[in-house]
DNA sequence: ATTTTTTGTAAGGTTTACTTTACTTTTAGT
DNA sequence: ACTAAAAGTAAAGTAAACCTTACAAAAAAT
């Protein structure tokens, strides 16, 4: 799975930290996900939908691995 | 985190058993995800927004406790 | 009513998400 | 160039997802 979670964050001009702290999560795990190292549940993609207004879709997608 | 997995279910006329076959996990995943018992990797609700054909925030939605 | 299918639930095990702490590297500001 | 902020990475621990096997309960079919 890809995500665009840099690109959102650039458009909100938010920090890794910033917005571990909007969601909840340590800044360590923004990292993570960003970096594709690891999947996030299904909680943590609806709030990263909610925080950037978009659809998870628009920030998750399905690779062929998946 | 509340879903609407039983009624995708019944609208597109599948068993447990034949989703977790179409998702690629087990049976007791689909029983456990859709009785709110734990919450799937975003990996599973795209899939599961794929095969229903709507979104994923139509699926999965955000409670208070999220 | 009996059989078959579907759903619910439980135990035990493996994998992985997510945490904290901490350090290095890169980028940005002055 | 120096400093500060941001991002990247790592190790070790905890919590939770997801697995398999197995069985009970409920619903559907005949």
């Amino acid at each position: 799975m890809k995500n665009k979670l840099k690109i959102y964050r650039a458009i909100k001009n938010v920090t890794q930290a910033q917005l571990a702290d909007e969601i909840g999560v340590s800044r360590q795990s923004i990292n993570t996900i960003e970096k594709g190292k690891f999947v996030p549940s299904t909680v943590l993609a609806l709030k990263f939908a909610r925080f950037f207004e978009v659809a998870v879709e628009e920030i998750f997608s399905l690779e062929d691995n998946d």
